[in-house]
DNA sequence: TTTCGACCATTCAAGTAAAATAGTCGAAAA
DNA sequence: TTTTCGACTATTTTACTTGAATGGTCGAAA
């Protein structure tokens, strides 16, 4: 078992704290103190809390990525994958935002501070669609003449119907039927989007 | 001509306040005098300011809801309607929202406070989109077997792209290259949705 | 039936002072 | 050289106060 970094124990810290009380609410004395730091010592590792708070998001959505690349890699019909790629993805948020108690309040603000972490994963996002739908247009299981927008239109349709249950759920997490009335409409409309993108 | 009925020419008043300002913005005695009112005489006619609000926005949905049900009747495949639909469902938020500088903040403030009446039009909206759908599956233009939750799954979708794209919209309304994009967004997944659920 | 002046109870805005906190710096420990 | 921290500052947040603004009521009058 190889040493944890400094960073990373820092990193695992600050997600508990973050995870449970939203970026705000947590003081960097506090992260400091679980990792027995001065908090001087923090700014050492992360310029601002800002940055810290990055690392924590960013730390995740590799993992994320990694999961979904390992995906990528298996030998199977690009809609399965798309599916696929759809659990992954809810189970992500469902790890970040609701199971990890990150309310969504605190979700909401991160997303308002922290704008480019978020868009740089998008991009990140969009290129493994980009992956699926260019596969399943290669094997021609997909319409080969698919304009390129069309990962883009998934994901935005997927960020949106998150979106959308998420403006009404109030103080804490989606509960577990929100969640569950989530996944089920995910999966019927990627059921319709391939079957709306399909080779016929 | 006919008179305008007292109530009528409140509401409108109104609704060019709460337009301009946002609900939280706007007094009753400013409305009031709008109208060469007293404040106490508005409460003759709706018992509160929310009423009053509620009253701004029902108008509005009716008359949203009167050009479907015109669109309806038409002689049409359903596909068309579906993407007709789709249209007048967006001018009618540019009206609501962007045009008439119905500020995002205040929306957003509407939406918590009046939830009520979005709900219950959300199920106009529905039963309208349903009655699109099921004439599209008894002329077999749609697949017969399709679940009862399509008209459900479309509605969010659309409900969710633009909650998506309000959430990063600062200030004041979507600026006319949000809202295309948002239209040409609308437009490919309409597309794609009825592709989906075309009988073939 | 419709209007309104006068009134009340609450909410909101602006201001203030104290406490908390992000971030700095130079010295010291490892 | 790398890492740690105590002491310090500047800024933000919080809790609180107060006066004005506002939603809403009521009885009288047009």
């Amino acid at each position: 078992m190889a040493e944890k970094s400094r960073e990373k124990s820092i990193i695992e810290a600050a997600k508990e704290r973050f995870a449970h009380f939203g970026f705000s609410k947590v003081t960097m004395e506090e992260i400091a103190s679980d990792v027995d730091l001065g908090k001087a010592s923090l700014y050492y590792y992360f310029p601002t809390k800002e940055d810290l708070f990055k690392a924590v998001i960013s730390l995740e959505q590799n993992q994320l990525k990694e999961n979904i690349e390992g995906l990528l890699q298996k030998n199977a019909p690009a809609s399965e994958k798309l599916h696929e790629y759809v659990k992954l993805r809810l189970k992500f948020f469902q790890d970040l935002i609701n199971l990890g108690t990150l309310s969504v309040h605190s979700y909401f603000e991160t997303k308002s501070v922290f704008k480019e972490v978020f868009i740089d994963f998008e991009k990140i996002e969009l290129s493994l669609i980009e992956r699926i739908i260019n596969e399943g247009k290669s094997s021609k299981e997909f319409n080969p003449e698919l304009s390129e927008d069309t990962a883009l239109i998934f994901l935005h349709v997927l960020q949106g119907l998150r979106c959308r249950v998420l403006r009404w759920a109030k103080g804490q997490g989606l509960d577990t039927e929100a969640h569950n009335s989530l996944q089920k409409e995910m999966n019927m409309v990627t059921e319709i989007f391939i079957n709306g993108i399909i080779f016929k």
